[in-house]
DNA sequence: ACGTAAGCGAGACGGTACGTCGAGTCTTGGT
DNA sequence: ACCAAGACTCGACGTACCGTCTCGCTTACGT
């Protein structure tokens, strides 16, 4: 959004108006779960809006729903259940179970569909960000409490995993959440090379 | 692509409209790089046909597209380096250097953008499928030769790599595909859990 | 109108579509009385049309008016009456009549509320000619006749009678169009000039 | 101007504000030739002025524009030539010269323009109403010294020379204001009934 | 001197219409 | 039955103004 910087002259803009057209364009989108049957019309209808009161803050459609979904940051879950493994199978448990459902698919469209690359980016940051960080917390105190293998790259871990869970949730279909991340943990976990016969 | 079935009276279709239509949309998806920033007309203009003539093939720009993409196939590398892990990094290699490039980009947005799940399958099928199953030779060889370790889930693994590859390669920004898909691959093979001590 | 001249290749325009917004366009003019507010878009909603449809045939809304006008081209009376002075007065009677009524309201403004001046000169033609014509007629008649003063410049009588009618009709408010006809053309038969005392 | 009637409370209205607006309205209804194309917006910005200090004065844009007009008033013609034909010719080649330039056509546009009758009206009163007014002196002046023809109605002879003007100088296009001025004063003076054969 | 009430520039507000673009369909004459 | 061309209806685009409504700030009067 184009926040104008510090007091300026002039009527201040709507802070209803802001919510109303972020919540409208969330709305949408779940409904419609395609970016492309999103009209900037019918957010402004919806939020009771007009289309000039949009255009005021966002330069376009996409810019809007990219904050739109920036906003919603669903709560990441609680961790600290002693161990790493378990904390990394609650984490991508969330990560798998956010696959599904029409909005999540909208956001996921979002992440890659860009002619700029900076939306990418930017919402990247705002949604991506969080469980990024959360799991490096995780690998963290996995590398302090010894569980963690000392020489693993977590940058390589994290993309592993949340690229792994990425792909199977869609590839292997159906399963539960919880399962799809015990079994790509695990399976990262103990590696894939055969044990050398000591 | 709608195939006419079987012989039909009349004037058949035009190869040579089939060949312009899908090199025009692969051209103008190469320089917009944006789904939705490449129209049927513009296929249309460009191929030198009419509109209808698209729409008597395809019902519509994606499907259009999803072909067009498919004509793609870029081949594999060749394998059969020696060794299980050799080849892996060969495969990642390729996978993490395609992500680069407007084409690809465009691709990737093809395969998650979709409000009709059919169509993801489809492209997805067409130029994933081939890369997964490469892979899953090579695993499946490992097994054989005792690479790769016994209970080990090829689904789980072949989702991983690629996954990964596809995260690190954004997130992780430079370096060489080379180094990327080797260290994903080493981390992948040793597992992140720390030795026991025996 | 954008008339394509002589045959072209694809699908010929709509006789139909150039009817119905024409007699769209005029309804509209007819109620609202006021060129401002007649939108492109009502036209085209009233007409069953797309607006591209209307803009591929005129470049405005002031062009597509002016040939609505121009449609119109509402019967002359029945001339010869026997006498020049008759005829003036029949037609100027008309004239008069014509001012009334919000159509005609609206087609006075578009005569002179012209940006490009081209537009004005286009219903001067389609409208405005016609009556000037069957004007020009009685006062050559009268000329043969010898009812018309020998040396009076047509052109001027003509504009004197039609910018009369025009303004009087207008500052002199009430009135049959009859009684008003006959005061302009007797006034100017007579002339203004007090006889030279013989 | 919607005048506040005797002393308020409160800070006066500017009077810098007036002329400001008043003066960039007349420059803009030149530039532009177009009361379609001068809005209200660009009136504000030019007279460096909040659109709001327009509305309390103003109700809309046409009020505006036919009061800025009604500044104008341009000055008369010094008149008394001695003869009624000469005055009569010196005031009508004023009203033909005013036709030509970018304002005047604006003006001449908003004078039959309306939805509203009474718009017409005020500018009618402010503008033409002095010619009018200029014109009927002469035609007495003509009445007493006998030069203007007993019986002759002042309203529609006036009538005649405005309107032969107005339309006068648009159809025969070229020529000197003064002789299109002298033609047609000449032609109404003279009558256009053969003289009868006495 | 000071409060109060209206005016001020600025600019956001909900709307309406603009003129353009593209989607997917239909209609020509010609192959 | 196909083809290139291009018109068709429809709907969204992003822009421009409309007339109204806050903002924070003068500016003049009446106390």
């Amino acid at each position: 959004m184009q926040t104008p910087p510090g007091r300026r002259p002039g009527r201040p803009r709507s802070r209803r108006a802001d919510d109303a057209i972020l919540s409208a364009a969330l709305d949408l989108l779940g409904e419609r779960g395609n970016i492309a049957e999103v009209s900037i019309e019918a957010i402004a209808a919806r939020a009771g809006v007009g289309k000039a009161t949009i255009y005021r803050r966002w330069p376009g459609k996409e810019e809007l729903l990219v904050d739109a979904v920036a906003t919603l940051r669903p709560p990441l879950p609680d961790l600290d259940e002693g161990s790493m493994r378990g904390d990394l199978v609650l984490l991508l448990e969330q990560v798998c179970a956010e696959m599904d459902g029409k909005l999540q698919r909208a956001i996921n469209a979002l992440l890659v569909s860009r002619a700029h690359p900076e939306i990418g980016a930017r919402i990247k940051h705002a949604v991506l960000a969080p469980r990024r960080e959360a799991l490096y917390q995780v690998l963290r105190r996995g590398a302090e409490t010894g569980e963690l293998r000392p020489g693993a790259d977590p940058e390589a871990v994290l993309n592993l995993l949340m690229g792994g869970a990425l792909l199977h949730r869609r590839s292997a279909g159906g399963g539960s959440p919880r399962a799809c991340a015990e079994l790509l943990v695990d399976t990262l976990l103990a590696g894939i090379a055969a044990p050398r016969p000591a």
